[in-house]
DNA sequence: CAGGGCACGT
DNA sequence: ACGTGCCCTG
């Protein structure tokens, strides 16, 4: 039996449509860890791997591990369903033949409830291979779309090189010749933006005790950033890609932490609660009702824009840096690749769904790209073109 | 070697827009005096002709006279890779089989460099000959296109008749006909506020001080308007590019007399005019307010109203002139002539560039239609249909 | 001014 | 699916 409510449908509209194009059906694999999918591309050439933690749902609980094959599609026309901010609640039982949703305003008085077939997926799970990367870029997502976008319009290919200078897109086709060049902000930690807003949180400490302390480090904030954060992404990008082990402290951080802290800080409150009120307006969760109703017309905003700036109030690194327009770069060895840029504008449709986006690479293996946002990420993998003149 | 630097990369992209319906390759001719462009459309029955003065640029070099046959889509592609406010370069060198052009954000930090192969193209350089117009309208470039708009809905051609009375646009087709007149504003330039759109052509009896009775002003004003006043809507086409040369005959009234009204205005008046002086100031002071109200409405504005000084460095009043809703009509004798809708609508696609735009008429003669901005303007001429009935 | 959503049309 | 135009918001 699995049921799994996330506060927040956009969360999943978003994401479908970000991958449907790139993968039609596919697993969702669901354990007590969370849900995630992982599968090729339709063409077999790209990897897309979604992950979302037991903790970025408000409330989780999964007996038995299940694989449910879904057709995006139809679980879109579903999702849309849905308002943006109604709370949406997965429900599949052993059968695994049926996946329930139900969709409720915040307000209540109004409930959708939905029942969609599903299929079944013969899922070649494949391992993703641990990687140390040579380089890794940390860019606004934004960014990021918009070069792939510029660069489609020139050629099909992009070579994407990394150097201490910065990293350099570059495309040619019959048209001529493009290539744009970022040069990464300043590479210490420093945020030039102003970090004030967090400073009037709470307890930034907190995050040492979930992370173990694995890495011992005073100044952690700036430093787990640009310093000790590389080697453990790519640590995460193992197989069972977040894998509980030893992950990232900057993620778990992000999502993980606010979970916890949330526990904490009411005794578990797995649902709302008058108290949650209080605890709201330092919360990052909480702070989204606020929006909604702005958001209520647009639709989207919430989400992003919220958390830069009430997430702050834990980790203020992890706000800072999902909302700075920085560019980081983390290099080991220069990395010069090409790549397809269909694939990549496919992996940017994920944009909408985190503020920044990682790049990871090193010579001869598939890039990373990676959008993290609280309750998950969602990672793409790609092999690079043989020729890198 | 050429080097020329613009600093809005959106200027280019408004006059790729707008011409590239009608013009698919064209040379960009480079001088020291500039950039110019001039092309028959491409069903060779419309003739275009951009130019970009040097003075248009923030820094322009050109060492020695180019021709660079781009391929107006190409250049728009690449184009459309710099943001608005980029700073745009462009560059060539001897060799002339490229053109490479560079994108800085204002903030830095972000570089794009494209480069665009380039085409032979054999032009055809058609000179323009002088004419001398009986008749000239001055109106909002925005009301043109709207005009031009509605009638391509009823038929393929506008007839546009000039009188004393105003002008008007008259089309008819299958399902009926239509018919827009625009009565020429109050002759001293006096405005209505309260114009809802520009869709209705108002048709104020604001013969007198309605707007604002605070003014009284001499009646002299209005009769110098009609009388004298034209020369200086004529004055907002600066000295011509296009036919370069014996402008002195017939065009001097048109053209030469405006240049001189512009040293006339500074200093002394080459012609007699003695009432253009108090004209001036009786302009100046009333309406100006009331008519920057309205142009503050209708949201575009301020772009164009730099024309006035930089194209002519004239007085202020001419800066008002420019932005105001106004309708200027100078007429020698009466005009009606019949055009193909089709090639105005695409003319009309210059309106961004612009607050206003300067139809140029007589009979049997060839229309020109035409758009003055800060760097420079486009300038469209058009035959007329054979039926005038 | 830029970005994002939305409705539209190709 | 994608590009475009329009409107609104930050």
């Amino acid at each position: 039996m699995l049921e799994a409510k996330l506060e927040q449908a956009e969360l999943l509209k978003k994401i479908l449509d970000a991958v449907k194009e790139l993968v039609t059906d596919a697993n969702f694999d669901c354990s007590d860890e969370g849900i995630k999918l992982q599968a090729m591309d339709n063409s077999h050439v790209a990897l897309v791997s979604l992950n979302l933690a037991k903790t970025g749902f408000s409330e989780y609980r999964c007996d038995r591990d299940m694989s449910l094959g879904v057709s995006l599609a139809s679980l879109q026309k579903i999702v849309k369903c849905a308002g943006n901010n109604d709370i949406l609640t997965l429900r599949a039982d052993e059968s695994v033949d049926v996946l329930a949703l139900l969709f409720e305003a915040k307000h209540a008085d109004r409930v959708g409830e939905y029942e969609m077939k599903l299929m079944d997926i013969d899922q070649e799970h494949l391992g993703i291979p641990d990687t140390v990367y040579d380089a890794e870029i940390d860019l606004p997502a934004t960014e990021f779309a918009r070069i792939i976008r510029d660069l489609k319009e020139l050629g099909e290919s992009v070579k994407i090189e990394v150097s201490k200078e910065g990293v350099r897109f570059s495309a040619d086709g019959d048209i001529g010749t493009a290539s744009v060049t970022l040069k990464p902000t300043d590479k210490r930690g420093r945020r030039p933006d102003s970090d004030g807003e967090d400073s009037d949180e709470e307890e930034e400490q907190e995050d040492d005790e979930d992370d173990e302390a694995e890495e011992p480090e005073p100044k952690e904030e700036e430093e787990d950033e640009d310093g000790d954060v590389k080697p453990q992404i790519a640590a995460s990008g193992d197989e069972d890609d977040d894998a509980p082990k030893s992950k990232g402290g900057k993620k778990r951080k992000a999502v993980a932490d606010s979970e916890e802290e949330d526990g904490a800080d009411e005794n578990g409150e797995d649902e709302p609660s008058p108290k949650k009120v209080k605890k709201e307006s330092g919360k990052a969760k909480p702070a989204k009702k606020e929006k909604k109703k702005a958001a209520s017309k647009k639709g989207k905003a919430s989400s992003a824009s919220s958390k830069g700036k009430a997430t702050k109030g834990k980790k203020a690194k992890s706000g800072d840096e999902e909302k700075s327009m920085d560019v980081r770069i983390n290099l080991q060895q220069a990395v010069a690749l090409t790549f397809s840029i269909k694939y990549l504008s496919n992996f940017a449709k994920s944009t909408p769904l985190a503020e920044r986006v990682h790049l990871h690479m090193s010579n001869e293996v598939p890039l990373l790209v990676e959008y993290a946002f609280e309750q998950g990420h969602i990672r793409y993998y790609l092999a690079p073109k043989l020729q890198d003149d």
